[in-house]
DNA sequence: CCTCATGATTGAAACGTTTCATCACGTACC
DNA sequence: GGTACGTGATGAAACGTTTCAATCATGAGG
């Protein structure tokens, strides 16, 4: 149906070589026949087909990413880090949500295996997958996105999340605080552990009670009830830190709705700095992670490896958040 | 380097055409050879390179969309409802940005062209593009998200922005405001200006005044800002609504730091229904827009004119939005 | 006039599939 | 025992490119 690189060649009366050299190497063709070519080319509306081009190269200019959830301002900012480098750097991005369901990753990468990607950014739903492991084995370069693997030979690029949790807690103590609320996701989940152990390696020693509260997820929803209990509850924190910013969205709300000032009554610090931290009605100190640096980097990395294999080593990258101080605190 | 089918054929001592049959119509082939060949699969490590496969079938199992922005929640939600669809009936789908930018769609336009998309959904930058309109000339089915063009024969999905104004109208009439502030982006948006005239024609002839505040964005800080002047002014509204959530988050920001008790002393209504809506200091009431819907339904139609051109006719279909009344108005 | 070098163009092979006409081999039937 | 038939398996062609060795034309140098 569409018209093929012969379809060209026959209306401008060359062979089928030479106009694939006009679309490959336009040097190495007369200018009058190239203007002949391109004429037939526009005429026809030709349009080459990339899967032929790629099948007879071997390899594609594609990468694909796997996130966890693209609704996570989190991983959206980190994508958008990755295709912009990507784009510069002429590769195309194949974009996936697995939804931090295991089965989706596999149906993902398979179907991106299949498609032949040069390289895969992934942030893995659980450890490392057979499949993810076989397809990096058969030569595929991967870069690990927001977590590290212990002896698994390849890029990674992460957030030191202890790091972070120290911010949070200088910060804290420096203004006063001497009875903090961590309310927190799941203490399995590697981030919230690794904040709190931050957290209180930053107030050790230092008179501080640190009450955690753990709920089921990371949601405004759960955020609001844990406060509101807090508050309810006998010795109420003079501060509160979130594992995340919809967390402390929740606090915020709670506290509104209960007549609390912030930062008077109550402060209140968050993480991730996700957009709407600072347009919260109250706007909402964080802990800031470089999102949009993060992806630029493990694309670099990826693309890097995938041009010049033999040159590349692989790096793990941890880079440390940094503490945004608006009204909440 | 990749074993392809041949390499199977060997190692399973069997033809190459019976590999192809194995993994297409196992039917075909009886039971004992069938288990060799799929040992052969396991021991090699084999995967299908779909790109030959497309090549040789001629088309492809891939749709692409182009949204806006995906940072934007409402493109966001519609794209899950297109995922959730295309994966179902067997598609799988080739994401992108084009980020409000022409020369970005334009880009990725022609490159899912050259990957011979089966099918196309966007929600084009501007008018109808050149490249967009011969890519639907030349046979690639094409639904049209969130905009409707006169004279364009082709699907199109979208939402009914003059009755959502109307029911914003109606609510805050029946609450009995008489003066109405309507806070919004660019009146040169469609979406903008019909909100805008659903809002007007709700109030027609009810002695309600309706000041109309225009800002450069549909951004939470412009509307903190144009919320200040608001509320400083002379006869300040008794009820706003906005554009759109952010714009209400903002002007919420601008209440609680202003120290005006919402929905007391100010009335408040947002559209779009983003997730944060619910989440705000004040849970935030808006009107809805179906967006999962949206999705789904836009991607049923491009499957079903893609699966059966022949059976199919081409739909323009409008949404209704709904109206979510929680604790701001 | 012959040889050579240079530059432009050509034609065929190859990439990994799928499809389809053909073939081999039993089995059932008369 | 011969014919017809059904089941499985085979092999070659085709999809649209890119690549590369080979060919051709041209002009310069001897």
């Amino acid at each position: 149906m569409a018209p093929s690189i012969k379809d060209v060649a026959e209306r401008a009366g060359v062979s089928l070589g030479t106009v694939s050299n006009v679309l490959n190497r336009p040097d190495k063709v007369s200018e009058a026949t190239r203007e002949v070519v391109l004429a037939a080319i526009a005429e026809l509306g030709f349009v080459r087909n990339s899967q032929a081009a790629q099948l007879r190269a071997g390899t594609s200019r594609s990468l694909g990413l796997i996130v966890l959830d693209l609704a996570n301002p989190f991983f959206h900012d980190i994508a958008r880090g990755i295709e912009d480098v990507a784009t510069e750097l002429g590769y195309a991005l194949v974009l996936c949500n697995s939804d931090e369901q295991a089965a989706r990753e596999d149906r993902y990468l398979r179907l991106l295996e299949e498609q032949r990607v040069r390289g895969m950014l992934i942030t893995p739903v659980g450890p490392m997958s057979e499949r993810l492991d076989a397809l990096r084995r058969r030569g595929t370069p991967t870069v690990l996105v927001d977590r590290h693997y212990q002896g698994v030979d390849c890029c990674s690029v992460a957030v030191d999340d202890v790091a972070g949790g120290e911010l949070a807690g200088e910060h804290l103590v420096a203004a006063g605080h001497r009875r903090i609320a961590y309310v927190t996701g799941p203490l399995s989940l590697r981030q919230c552990k690794d904040r709190l152990t931050g957290l209180r390696r930053a107030v050790a020693d230092r008179g501080v009670a640190v009450d955690v509260v753990e709920v089921p997820a990371l949601k405004a929803r759960h955020g609001y009830e844990a406060a509101r209990e807090l508050f309810d509850g006998g010795a109420a924190p003079t501060a509160v830190f979130c594992a995340n910013d919809l967390l402390a969205l929740g606090v915020l709300r709670a506290a509104v709705s209960t007549g609390r000032r912030v930062p008077d009554d109550v402060a209140l610090l968050g993480y991730d700095d996700i957009e709407f931290a600072a347009d919260a009605a109250v706007p909402l100190s964080s802990v800031r992670q470089p999102t949009l640096h993060i992806g630029r980097t493990a694309a670099r990395l990826l693309v890097e490896e995938c041009d010049q294999p033999a040159a590349h080593s692989h790096q793990q990258i941890m880079f440390r958040p940094e503490l945004v101080v608006r009204e909440s605190t």
